[in-house]
DNA sequence: GCTTGACTTGGAGTGAACTCCAATGTTTAT
DNA sequence: ATAAACATTGGAGTTCACTCCAAGTCAAGC
């Protein structure tokens, strides 16, 4: 698979791709002889699941360190475990945040309402 | 109240208050006849709900705007409505993206569970 | 065999959201 | 009344995560 086919198949740009590969956010991808990428299904394993993370803001930093953890073997198991945690743990504290935000933009929302012509409004046909 | 006050009070920085007013995220605070910040209930109203709602991700842009449409009066109250319900959509989106990756996270690390070894880790005391 | 379009690298540029700084003015405590 | 602590401004610098570019290489169709 070249990068363009993999760009479009995740929704990233090919320059996204190749910035993720060299700071170490997916492990290197194999090349063809004359050195273009060749992208293996393991390859877009990988790209899947930090595209899954990113989106959720994991930082590029810490999902770095992941990969350069798995790439090290069985004996970093426990390093990814706890980074996992850590990680999980942030995410959680941060949808909590999100999950406040929006009660609250749902009751601003509410209060709108009682001040609105009330009658066909954008998204509500 | 002076800005070293509100900025402990919210866990801002003064340079992130300062740098609020000068964006027009929240409304000019009024003060003291030497020129000095004097921040009073709703400026404090203003700053916890900027704050909540930029701890969300609400872009600053679009934060400044509303503020910017609030300060026009009610002839703004529709578009004010139509701008919080596309951020409340787009907040929803997020939150499910995140909860989706959580749910991801949480199957990985039962995953290393069973590869761990089952004993006291870092934060299961 | 030559054009067209996609690929390569290294490095520079961008946008968002702060964050820091220097120079200067003000308030407070001794 | 003077030092220390805190305030002001305008503007420069930083971090993060891309995004773009130039100069060159490679592959597919005619």
């Amino acid at each position: 698979m070249t990068i363009a086919a993999v760009a479009r198949q995740y929704g990233l740009t090919p320059d996204t791709l190749r910035y993720y590969e060299r700071i170490g956010l997916i492990p290197p991808v194999g090349r063809t002889p004359s050195g273009i990428r060749n992208y293996r299904e393991d390859d877009c394993q990988w790209i899947e699941f930090i595209k899954c993370m990113r989106l959720a803001g994991l930082p590029v930093e810490v999902l770095a360190e992941y990969v350069r953890l798995c790439r090290l073997g069985d004996d970093t198991l426990s390093q990814r475990k706890q980074l996992l945690k850590e990680q999980r743990n942030k995410l959680v504290e941060r949808i909590a945040d999100m999950q406040e935000t929006l009660r609250r933009l749902d009751i601003k929302l509410e209060h709108y309402d009682q001040f609105t012509i009330p009658g066909r409004s954008d998204d509500t046909p």
